[in-house]
DNA sequence: TTAAGCTCC
DNA sequence: AATCTGGAGCTTAAT
């Protein structure tokens, strides 16, 4: 039998946007929730069903001839948020790519035009599928029309047919009609009988048959007030069934033919998903994709026209010195793990000619005898990981020119992925991936290249493509001095950090995890005995139940599945049961185990030291992230936390120099912001909290107490975050007005902060960025959301981006300054860890006095402001003494 | 894969 | 009327 899918198209894209958690918007702005939603459900219907017939049915927005009828029809629904409907006609317009038909018919509901497709189906021998959220729908079920609902989540399905019917709610289809004429549905505003519901409804209709019937017959009706009911209100009820009866003759202008599932419109889907950014689609669309688009990059374009030279011999080597001068694209091949060693299989390089070298023929120390005198320069895609390759040979090949995923990167910043294979795929609408041969990369038996230079050469031609666009949209976004200045100089810096690493401690950490494993286990003996029975302490769900249920402690706050248990709600009921400190101290020294001792214990390489990676195109606001492990978040508040530090050392002869700046965001928001107040404070070195404090309260600055200065510095961190009064008053323990109180006080002495705020939405809300004071930028599309919600964060987002990320720009240059003097005069000197305000270096003990001042000077001179940068200097063995 | 929890600046 | 501090990464449990 043929199988046709009737769609009810705004149904399913409603329940689609709503069952999306996330809002997803395109950097254009662009809406696409529903719309992804929608796709996936599509997707979903053809692989479980494979319809060969489909239809999408949409309601137009005259009013139809229910309205007419009856104008509170549909009233009671709730309105659908703009977002939802600009995704509509976008829908559509994939639909018409995909070759779907759609239904629409003046004066119908998509319901109607359901029912009659479905009917015209059952009566050509046709099976129809209807999908829909909309219950309604139940009545046009019958032994071969089966109605498919969607559920929670967008892919999963429930099936009705007229048995499964009879089975849920004892009815026939039609009876299913009756039923909503007698109880209503004040989604579509129908009234029903006031007072009789989905029971009593089901009762008349097991005892009657028919709303007709249980009319004609009410004085059979046992029970008094039901029977009294019915009577009084037996029009209403006619009106009712009549409205929620489906229209099963709609004049429809197509036949079932026209329905008929084809291949879809590849260029036009593609440029359509493009625009949505639906990257996952487009890659399910793979070579289709490619193929049908009218790409900005065409294979002729991979033709490649120079000499390849594959060298296997050392005294082939010079013909590398053509590439002197050169701007070349660069990769390395082989394998550079952080913690098992560099294994480099070879390099590549192209200009105007294209060079492979193998290193399982070429001994590395006479390739980098070669290269030591051919000045070139060197672009590529990712290129930290390919220079922490040649790193780990000494390699001294480190003029970098461009690198395409920073440049991307810089272009936008909200991405998240910036593979080669995906900026290729945003860019050139090229999948690198279906290019290339990638078989080929053997050595034969007789030592004979096969190199699949060819590949290397595409990818080449690729890159030189993404770079020639990408240095047109930095140019004409006005971030040349971020990329050029900033980050591109930054690839050597961070590679080299990374290829240094940090000595870290095993035996320590051993003993350490040793001495912490025991106090655990004690704890957890405590725990179970505590609470009467063995439980997994680390499972919030019955941690939950013991400490709320059973034991009865007054819960907090509920998080989706039970209660909440976090240190917070802990903290709260910590002296109400003896359990509880035992719970937060278990966890405080798990947390300790897990992630900071057996989670290091794998990622000490070697050489003994810890070779993390620093990410450089991950966060939104300019700063790095550190993984692999993450040695930006290593304990330092707690005592017992801290002394994790000590495991990280400086090798023998070395010692750790740490510089961190003081204050640097609220000194990056004094100047942004050219408040005379915060500027004079920091010029005048006042302690800044403590000046806050004096200033809201009006008090003289000996007469703050420890409390104020705390309030206060809880105030400055509010100001950079973009708090509330509700959030402050949380943080500092006073009452929401007193909160409120104290930001306005604040702002009243800090006009220029507020003023500088009130510019940065507005600039936000203007020109769609926020900016850093090196012209960096973060589309911030959250400020024009309908949703308050959103729309509040989008706000605080354009006050604290422009903040952190000035404060990320400014510690980059000094990185990079740092780097480069320590690289010229230094060489045994080198930067080892960055903690977004603090730089570390493990330093020859011969030159320490000029390490000491060169960091210092570095950092300071980062960048000219209305402040001076104020630096904190340590020196230490380890970094636990680093303070 | 996601949520909850915790660590850092 | 709502809502309620920005930026990260890692581990565990539960789906």
């Amino acid at each position: 039998m043929k199988r046709i899918a009737i769609i009810d198209g705004y149904s399913l894209i409603f329940r689609a946007f709503y069952a999306m958690q996330r809002p997803m918007i395109t950097s254009e702005g662009i809406y696409t929730q529903g719309i992804y939603g929608f796709l996936n459900m599509l997707n979903k219907i053809q692989e479980d069903f494979s319809p060969e017939y489909m239809a999408v049915a949409f309601d137009l927005k005259e009013p139809t001839f229910r309205h007419k009828e009856y104008e509170g029809y549909k009233a009671g629904r709730k309105p659908t948020p703009p977002e939802l409907l600009m995704e509509i006609p976008l829908l559509k317009d994939i639909l018409r790519a995909m070759n779907i038909k759609i239904l629409e018919v003046p004066g119908y509901e998509a319901d109607d035009i359901i029912g009659t497709v479905s009917r015209i189906a059952e009566e050509e021998g046709y099976e129809p599928l209807i999908f829909t959220g909309d219950k309604d729908a139940l009545q046009l079920a019958s032994d071969v029309t089966k109605v498919v609902f969607t559920k929670r989540g967008v892919t999963d399905f429930d099936l009705y047919d007229r048995e499964k019917m009879q089975e849920r709610y004892g009815l026939t289809p039609s009876q299913f009609i009756d039923l909503k004429g007698i109880m209503g549905d004040s989604s579509d505003n129908i009234p029903g009988i006031p007072g009789i519901g989905e029971k009593g409804g089901i009762e008349l209709l097991t005892q009657f048959g028919s709303l007709e019937e249980v009319l004609e017959r009410s004085e059979e009706i046992k029970k008094p007030a039901m029977r009294k009911k019915v009577e009084e209100n037996a029009d209403l009820a006619r009106l009712s069934k009549h409205l929620a009866t489906i229209i099963r003759d709609v004049p429809l202008e197509c036949g079932l033919e026209d329905m008929i599932l084809t291949e879809p419109d590849y260029p036009e889907l593609t440029a359509i998903y493009k625009k949505l950014e639906f990257k996952s689609f487009l890659k399910k669309l793979g070579s289709k994709a490619v193929s049908a688009d009218k790409p900005e990059f065409s294979p002729e374009d991979l033709e490649f026209k120079g000499e390849k030279v594959v060298i296997l011999d050392s005294k082939d080597l010079y013909k590398l010195y053509d590439l002197k001068g050169k701007d070349a694209y660069f990769r390395m091949t082989g394998d550079f793990s952080h913690v098992n060693g560099v294994s480099t299989e070879g390099i590549f390089f192209m200009a105007e000619n294209a060079y492979y070298v193998d290193f399982r023929l070429v001994p590395m120390d006479d390739f980098r005898d070669t290269v030591k005198d051919i000045g070139m320069k060197l672009y590529g895609h990712d290129l930290k990981d390919h220079l922490y390759g040649l790193m780990a040979w000494n390699i001294g090949l480190k003029d970098i020119s461009f690198d395409t995923s920073i440049a991307e990167y810089c272009i936008d910043v909200t991405k998240k992925d910036y593979s080669f294979r995906t900026v290729c795929i945003d860019r050139l609408g090229v999948d690198p991936s279906e290019l290339m041969d990638r078989s080929s990369d053997q050595l034969t038996m007789f030592g004979e290249m096969r190199a699949n230079i060819d590949d290397y050469i595409k990818e080449a031609m690729l890159c030189k493509a993404l770079r020639k666009q990408q240095e047109e949209e930095l140019k004409a976004n006005g971030l040349e001095r971020v990329f050029y200045e900033c980050e591109l100089p930054l690839v050597e810096v961070l590679a080299a950090m990374e290829s240094t690493g940090i000595l870290c401690d095993r035996a320590y950490l051993d003993e350490f995890g040793k001495s912490l494993d025991t106090e655990i286990a004690a704890l957890e003996k405590d725990i179970y005995e505590l609470a009467g029975e063995e439980f997994n302490i680390k499972s919030t769900q019955q941690l939950g139940d013991i400490l709320f249920e059973k034991l009865k402690l007054p819960h907090g706050k509920k998080t989706k599945k039970g209660y909440s248990t976090s240190a917070e709600v802990l903290e709260k009921v910590k002296d109400d049961h003896p359990i509880v400190p035992k719970v937060l101290e278990y966890r405080n020294l798990t947390k300790l185990a897990s992630t900071y001792i057996e989670g290091m214990k794998p990622l000490i390489a070697e050489d003994g030291r810890i070779h993390c990676h620093f990410q450089q195109t991950v966060t939104q606001t300019g700063r790095i992230s550190c993984t692999e492990p993450n040695l930006q978040n290593i304990p330092v508040r707690q005592e017992l936390g801290r002394k994790i530090r000590k495991a990280f050392h400086a090798e023998e002869g070395k010692i750790l120099v740490g510089a961190d700046y003081s204050q640097i965001e609220l000194r990056v928001l004094a100047h942004l912001s050219g408040d005379e107040a915060l500027i004079e404070a920091f010029n005048n070195n006042e302690d800044i909290h403590r000046m806050t404090a004096a200033r809201v309260l009006g008090i003289p600055l000996e007469e703050v107490k420890p409390i104020d200065r705390s309030r206060a510095k809880a105030v400055n961190f509010g100001v950079i975050y973009g708090m509330s009064s509700f959030g402050l008053s949380e943080e500092i323990n006073v009452t929401r007005k007193e909160a409120e109180a104290y930001i306005k006080e604040y702002f009243n002495k800090h006009p220029g902060v507020k003023a500088y705020m009130d510019a940065q939405i507005a600039l936000v809300k203007e020109k769609g960025c926020s900016e850093t004071i090196l012209g960096r930028k973060r589309r911030i599309n959250e400020i024009s959301a309908s949703n308050f919600m959103v729309r509040q964060l989008g706000e605080r987002l354009a006050m604290n981006t422009p903040i952190q990320g000035s404060a990320a720009d400014i510690i980059k240059i000094a990185m990079n300054k740092v780097y480069r003097e320590l690289k010229e005069k230094h060489p045994d000197s080198k930067l080892v860890l960055q903690v977004h305000d603090e730089l570390i270096i493990e330093a020859d003990m011969k030159e320490l006095d000029d390490i000491r001042e060169l960091l210092v000077r570095n950092m300071q001179e980062a960048m000219e402001m209305k402040v001076k940068l104020l630096v904190d200097l340590n020196t230490a063995e380890n970094w636990y003494d680093l303070k």
